[in-house]
DNA sequence: TTGTATGCGTTATCAT
DNA sequence: ATGATAACGCATACAA
């Protein structure tokens, strides 16, 4: 006697149907069945609304249409947004999302990583930040903005082509003498190929350019100090900045308005990452957008293709460039 | 013979510990067992790097610590945050967040829901939109702003006492003649209180009010109509705006500097979410915050507690004001 | 084409 | 305390 709480099972609509538990199976599973069989046992289904247990199913198949997404957290808007990409990408493809917010913290991204092992997912899409991650060679893993190896791909935006991009619109509206700010990202990620791109691209343009880089855990405010070394008379030192997120731009340009310094006029700003206000409305500043949509799309494309022989260790996908009314175009 | 690619079991875990099945299990679950054994197996799952699968655990148990969260993006950033709450306090519980994004499609609403029968998920905590909306009585279910039966508890802010809370912030800041602006939300839902607690705190707070209410799927720039409309001589109608969001209070903001109507000096405006610029600088507006955390955590907590005698059909959390800057406080 | 029987990995019951 | 065995629900190879 089942427990009454209990769901129906293949059992009990193969006895309400009349028919045999394989029967059952097969029209679940669309395989050739007799039409006269195939229509008690829909009928039956329907009655007992039964639905198959996925457990069981996974069990069985070893494998459950699901992968796990590690993200530092959703509330980062260039985060939410990339959750929310790969999520309707996932479920395009009939995968489920499992969503895990690491917090940035070691610990729980190896806890998520092992997880995996359990046979809750079938692969990995993470955004991860631990120095020593350990990933299973044969664990479908894709990684985004940070190469963890020769057999893990990795998805990313062209930071380096970004950062170039940023430097010859800077020069292409006249700035001569520019700065690059930037706050945190002490790893070896993609993002970091920003400064590189940016660097490049004032030499190609003959532009002169300061760094100001802040480590992680610094105050923001280390950033309105280096401006003010950088005024006087009145005078900002430079005429564009191009910062690695559109969150720094954002401090800067707050920062710029307390030393009085009036943007687009006297100095122009370019951020990245493409954020915009409040989700809905315009850009920040303007920015080099990372094609958050294709990103997520590859990445779900990469995870399908588990048996791909032939893995690209790094996909860098173009970005472009957007005015944001920090810019005189 | 087990497959090259498969993970080692309970069984091989047995056979290179030298005991029996059951020993294993017992020693994974944490019940007594003799010492050395307990030696043997753990040295031998260490070996094996063995790891328990889930799924068989699942169909045993009928559960699978997973809880499926519905909600309609993760973009808006009030979900964003909502979303990351919620699967913190998840995770706190040892519950792992199937996130699922509706981008407010009744379809797939519905078919998230039916998920919860394939036994995919131990509950699902659901913020949404479908008016009929099927959930199952004996289906663990928790309502975020919206009520759905008495059966199914409903978490929310105490949107009406908001609403009165902006009231009698605007009148004791010296408003007389306010205006309540609000667009979409045309579903009996919480949040449609806010509406309701405005207006009764007009009324005790002596204030006299206009409403302008957009339909869902209108444009935001009747807004501005709006404000065009009741706007003559230099002069705006109104010295107090409530906007039923903060995004609808920044494009308000928007219009106002169009209008050139000075904020907080000509008119004050006060907002609703508690919305952060880009999620960690000051508030957009001055607002009425909503308690995120202790939604997600009562949230989860209900979730928890499924066998509760007595479930409370609606459960409205406090929220408070905070200035913004487009209040004179 | 349909039905039967076995196994997936784990847990729990029941002898030992 | 330990070990054998059945059962969870499904899929499938194989027999009818």
């Amino acid at each position: 006697m089942r427990k009454k709480n209990s769901n129906p099972t293949m059992k009990d609509v193969a006895l309400e149907a009349g028919v045999a538990l394989g029967t059952v199976s097969k029209v679940i599973n669309g395989l050739p069945v007799g039409e006269e069989y195939r229509q008690k046992v829909e009928s039956a289904i329907k009655k007992l609304n039964y639905q198959v247990n996925s457990y069981a199913q996974g069990l069985k198949a070893n494998r459950t249409n699901t992968i796990a997404l590690l993200v530092p957290n959703t509330i980062n808007p260039f985060f939410g947004n990339l959750v929310n990409c790969i999520t309707v990408a996932l479920s395009k493809r009939h995968y489920h999302t499992l969503l895990c917010c690491t917090d940035y913290r070691q610990d729980l991204e190896n806890k998520y990583i092992a997880m995996v092992k359990r046979k809750q997912v079938d692969g990995i899409i993470g955004l991860t930040y631990n120095p020593n991650l350990r990933v299973d060679e044969n664990t479908p893993f894709v990684s985004i903005d940070r190469c963890l190896g020769p057999t893990i791909p990795c998805i990313s935006s062209d930071n380096f082509a970004g950062g170039q991009i940023a430097a010859e619109k800077l020069a292409s509206l006249g700035c001569r003498h520019v700065a690059f700010m930037r706050i945190g990202s002490s790893l070896t990620n993609e993002p970091n190929k920003r400064k590189s791109g940016f660097e490049n691209g004032c030499m190609i343009s003959g532009m002169t350019y300061e760094n100001c880089l802040l480590e992680d855990g610094t105050s923001m405010e280390d950033f309105y100090r280096f401006l003010q070394e950088h005024y006087s008379g009145g005078k900002l030192a430079f005429d564009g900045i191009f910062c690695a997120t559109d969150t720094t731009a954002y401090y800067i340009l707050q920062c710029l308005r307390l030393l009085n310094v009036k943007v687009p006029e006297e100095v122009q700003v370019i951020g990245f990452d493409g954020v915009r206000i409040l989700s809905e409305f315009g850009f920040v500043c303007s920015t080099i957008v990372q094609p958050v949509e294709d990103i997520a799309e590859m990445c779900v494309e990469m995870i399908h293709q588990e048996n791909m022989s032939t893995k690209p260790p790094l996909i860098c996908l173009p970005v472009h460039y957007e005015p944001g009314g920090t810019t005189r175009d």
